[in-house]
RNA sequence: GCCGGAGUGGCGGAAUGGCAGACGCGCUGGACUCAAAAUCCAGUUCAGGCAACUGAGUGUGGGUUCAAGUCCCACCUCCGGCACCA
C-alpha cells in the first residue's frame, strides 16, 4: 500500500514551477506562494514537566534575534497548553476562548492579540535564562511547531504583544543611523538587510546570515535544533465523510485490518436506493453497502464507507480520456502518447487547487510506475470573464428596475462620449452604472443562442478573439459584435465574387488547383501585385508571430488587414495577378480557419482549393515577397520624428546618412548645428544627433 | 500588511528599446436613396494653423540611452491572490 503525501512532493512541485514556461506567471507565483517555502531554524527550549525532560519546540526565520528572546508563545490547541490548563482553570477557560473564536472568520482579520501568562517557564537553550511561557491566541498550530518565540524588539506581532501585556523588550539588532526606541514599532526593526547583531554577546557585529549559521550551529552542538525549511502547504487528506463520491475500495476486517478490495469485485459502485437524511454519512446507515466479507479470510467485515474528494477524480480526468475503454488498469501506454496536454484552459479560479492537486497526482502516477510524464499541463490559458454595460433606473414604487443594453439608447456628443441614455420602451432617461460581469439579476447577460441565430457562431468566436485577449476580461458590446459580423460579411461577398473567375481559370489550366496554389511562380507575376504579396505576407509573419505567442487578437486582426490590402488591390485580370489573388486568398483563409471554421470551410472549397482545410497546412511565409526595391525610413532630429525618406533597399550607410541629411524639414533643425552623431537602424530610421 | 498583474484616444485594444494609438467600435462629413436602413468614400489623440507644419502627449516624479509606453528607482490608483506563516 502506498502512502502518498502532498507535502512529501512540496519542494518538487515548488522547483519545478521553473520548468513550465507555458504557464502564466500569476498563477505560478499564486502556487509558490500557496506552497510557502521558508527557511529557518527549528530548535527547543528545554523543561521538566511530570518530572520528564521534554523541549518546547519552535520554528523561526530569524534565528539571529534568538538571544531578544524574551518570552514563548504557544497555540491554544498546544499539548503544552494542554497540559498546563489541567491545573488552571482561568487558562483552561481562555484556552476554550481562543478556540471559538478562531472560527469565528469575520472576527479574524480584526482580532486583537490577546494572551495569558501559563506562569511556566522553559529554558533558554544559549543563555540559560528563564523564559515565560503564553498562550497566544495568534499562535497557529498548524503551522511550524505551534509555538514561537517571542522577540519582541524585532517582530511587530511581538512588540504589540509585549507592549500589550508589558512584557520586557530587548534590542538585539541595530542598523547604521537608526535609532531604536521603545516608544513605538518602526519597519526597520525587522530588518535582515544592513544590519547586525548586538547585546547578543559571541554573535555581536554579525549580519543576518553569518549570525544564523553561527547559532544553527551551537544550536546543533548542544542537541535542541538546527535548520530547517517549513512549508505552508498543509496535507491533503482525500476521504470525506460524504454519499456523492467515488467509493474508496477498502474492506476492514476485524482480524486483517484494511484489505484492499480484490480487483475482480471493482468497481466499488454506489447503492443508488438511498435515501440521505440530512444526518451523516448516509452509506453508514446502509447495511446492504456495508456489510460484507474480508476478501482474506472469509470472516464478516465492514466496507469503507468515507468516499474521496471530488478534487481526486478532477486531478486525473484528463489522463483517462487517452484510454478510457481499458477496463483493467488506470492508465496504459496510449497516456504516454496523448500526455502531457498542450494546451489547458480554464477559469484563474483553479489556479491553486486543482492545478496543484493534479501536478501533485500526476507526480505519484509518474512514481508509481503508471505514466512517464511528471506535469499533466505544458501550457495554460486563464481566460477572463465576460462583462457587459449596466443600465438601472430606481423609482419609488418598483425600486431598482434593470434594463438589458438592447432596451436602451445611447445620446452621444460630438466626439462619440455618451451623454444621455433613455429607455426604448418610453423615452425616459435611465442611468447608466458602467461594465460589470454579465448576471440574470442586472438582466446584463447575453444568449449565446440566439448569438448564434442571428449572427451565427463564427461571428460570436471572432469577436471574443478579436475584441480582447483571452486572459483578460472581455466587454461584450453588441456594436461590437456587429463589426464582426460586418467583416465576415464583406470577406464572404469579396470571395464569391471572385470565386467565378478564379474557378474559370483554373478549368482553363486543367482542374489544376493544387500545383496552382503551393507552386506558383510568382517571380513573373504582376508588378501592381508585388505590393499586395508584400501586405500578405508581412501580415501573414505578424499573424504567425502572434499565434507562437497565443496572442490571438492580433492574429484576427491580420486577417482583418489582409481582407483590407485584398480590397485595395483593385482588379485582378487573368493571368498573374489572378495567380497572386489566389495565393492571398489561401493564406486569408487559412489564418481565419481557426477562428471562423465554418466560413473558412466553405469559402475553401468554393474557391475549389484541394482538400479540406482541416487538414491544409498553415501558410509557408515568402521571404522572397517581403523583398522590396526601395524602403522608407523615418528622419529624426535629436530623436524627434522630422521627415521621411525613400532609399533604395540596398542603399549604403552612406548614401542613407546623405539623404537624411539633405531631407529638406530634416534641414530646418540641423541648421547651423554641429553634427555629433548619426544612427542609422537598418530598415527602420535614421537619428541625427546634434 | 505581503506577493503578483495592470494603468495608452470617447471605447476595446496594438506597438519584438527604434515613426505611439495598428485593427476594430463609436462619432463627424459626404456619396447612393423619395426616405430610412444597409453599403461605400473621407476624417477622427489634444492644442494652434486654410495648409505645410509646430507644440504637448502612454498614471506621477526622477534616471539610463542617440532613442523609453517598453529598461531602472521611488510613489499613486485599480484589479487579483494570500493573510496573525513566526
Amino acid at each position: 500500500m502506498y502512502y502518498m503525501r502532498i507535502t512529501d512532493y512540496a519542494d518538487e512541485l515548488l522547483s519545478a514551477l521553473d520548468e513550465l514556461p507555458g504557464w502564466p506567471e500569476r498563477v505560478k507565483t499564486m502556487q509558490a506562494n500557496w506552497i510557502g517555502k521558508s527557511h529557518g531554524v527549528t530548535f527547543g527550549f528545554p523543561y521538566e514537566l511530570d518530572g520528564e525532560p521534554k523541549q518546547l519546540r519552535v520554528f523561526t526565520t530569524r534565528a539571529d534575534t534568538i538571544m531578544g528572546v524574551t518570552f514563548c508563545a504557544v497555540a491554544a490547541e498546544h499539548p503544552l497548553a494542554t497540559r498546563l490548563a489541567q491545573d488552571n482553570p482561568a487558562l483552561a477557560d481562555f484556552i476554550d476562548e481562543c478556540k471559538r473564536g478562531s472560527v469565528m472568520e469575520a472576527d479574524l482579520a480584526t482580532m486583537d492579540k490577546k494572551g495569558m501568562a501559563t506562569g511556566f517557564h522553559v529554558r533558554h537553550p544559549l543563555n540559560g535564562e528563564q523564559v515565560e511561557v503564553w498562550v497566544g491566541n495568534y499562535v497557529l498550530m498548524s503551522y511550524g511547531e505551534g509555538a514561537v518565540m517571542g522577540v519582541p524588539a524585532h517582530d511587530e506581532r511581538d512588540f504589540a504583544f509585549a507592549k500589550k501585556y508589558g512584557l520586557p523588550i530587548q534590542q538585539v539588532v541595530e542598523a547604521d543611523g537608526k535609532t531604536f526606541s521603545l516608544d513605538a514599532w518602526q519597519d526597520w526593526y525587522a530588518d535582515k538587510d544592513n544590519v547586525r547583531c548586538v547585546n547578543s554577546g559571541k554573535y555581536d557585529g554579525l549580519d543576518y546570515a553569518a549570525a544564523v549559521d553561527a547559532i544553527a550551529a551551537d544550536l546543533e552542538a548542544l542537541g535542541v535544533g538546527g535548520k530547517e525549511v517549513t512549508w505552508r502547504l498543509r496535507d491533503w487528506g482525500i476521504s470525506r465523510q460524504r454519499y456523492w463520491g467515488t467509493p474508496i475500495p477498502i474492506i476492514h476486517c476485524p482480524d486483517c485490518g484494511a484489505v484492499p478490495v480484490p480487483d475482480e469485485q471493482l468497481p466499488v459502485v454506489l447503492p443508488e436506493d438511498l435515501v440521505p437524511d440530512g444526518s451523516g454519512n448516509p452509506l453508514a446507515k446502509t447495511p446492504s453497502f456495508v456489510n460484507c466479507e474480508c476478501p482474506r479470510c472469509g470472516q464478516p467485515a465492514r466496507r469503507e464507507t468515507d468516499t474521496m474528494d471530488t478534487f481526486v477524480d478532477s486531478s486525473w480526468y484528463f489522463i483517462r480520456y487517452a484510454c478510457a475503454d481499458n477496463t483493467d488498469a488506470m492508465a496504459d501506454a496510449r497516456v504516454n502518447y496523448w500526455l502531457p496536454v498542450d494546451q489547458y484552459i480554464g477559469g484563474i479560479e483553479h489556479a491553486i487547487l486543482h492545478l496543484l492537486y493534479s501536478r501533485f497526482w500526476t507526480k505519484v502516477m509518474r512514481d508509481t510506475g503508471l505514466v512517464d510524464f511528471g506535469e499533466p499541463f505544458k501550457r495554460l490559458l486563464t481566460q477572463g470573464m465576460v462583462l457587459n454595460h449596466i443600465f438601472y433606473r430606481r423609482s419609488d414604487k418598483t425600486g431598482i428596475q434593470y434594463f438589458a443594453p438592447d432596451e436602451v439608447e445611447l445620446a452621444h456628443d460630438e466626439t462619440g462620449r455618451i451623454t444621455r441614455v433613455t429607455a426604448k420602451a418610453d423615452g425616459q432617461e435611465v442611468h447608466y452604472d458602467g461594465i460589470g460581469t454579465m448576471s440574470k439579476s442586472k438582466r446584463n447577460g447575453v444568449d449565446p443562442q440566439s448569438l448564434i441565430e442571428t449572427y451565427g457562431a463564427d461571428t460570436a468566436r471572432f469577436f471574443i478573439i478579436f475584441t480582447s485577449p483571452p486572459e483578460q476580461t472581455l466587454e461584450w458590446s453588441e456594436a461590437g459584435v456587429k463589426g464582426s459580423f460586418r467583416f465576415l460579411q464583406r470577406f464572404w461577398a469579396f470571395t464569391v465574387e471572385h470565386a467565378a473567375a478564379i474557378q474559370q481559370e483554373s478549368a482553363a489550366r486543367s482542374g489544376q488547383y493544387a500545383d496552382y496554389q503551393y507552386a506558383a511562380d510568382f517571380r513573373h507575376s504582376h508588378p501592381a501585385h508585388a505590393a499586395l504579396r508584400l501586405e500578405t505576407h508581412t501580415h501573414l509573419q505578424q499573424a504567425t508571430f502572434d499565434l507562437e505567442r497565443q496572442q490571438f487578437n492580433t492574429v484576427a486582426s491580420a486577417a482583418m488587414k489582409m481582407l483590407n490590402a485584398l480590397q485595395a488591390a483593385g482588379d485582378f485580370p487573368a493571368g498573374p495577378a489572378r495567380q497572386t489573388l489566389h495565393e492571398s486568398m489561401s493564406i486569408l483563409l487559412r489564418v481565419l480557419a481557426p477562428i471562423t471554421p465554418h466560413v473558412a470551410h466553405v469559402l475553401w472549397q468554393e474557391l475549389g482549393y484541394a482538400g479540406d482545410i482541416l487538414d491544409a497546412d498553415w501558410p509557408t511565409l515568402d521571404e522572397e515577397a517581403l523583398v522590396r526595391d526601395s524602403i522608407t525610413l523615418a528622419v529624426q532630429v535629436n530623436g524627434k520624428l522630422r521627415a521621411q525618406i525613400e532609399v533604395a533597399a540596398d542603399a549604403d550607410r552612406a548614401s542613407i546618412e546623405q539623404s537624411a541629411l539633405n531631407a529638406p524639414n530634416a534641414q530646418r533643425f540641423i541648421d547651423g548645428k554641429t553634427i555629433r552623431k548619426v544612427i542609422v537602424v537598418p530598415g527602420k530610421l535614421v537619428n541625427i544627433v546634434c
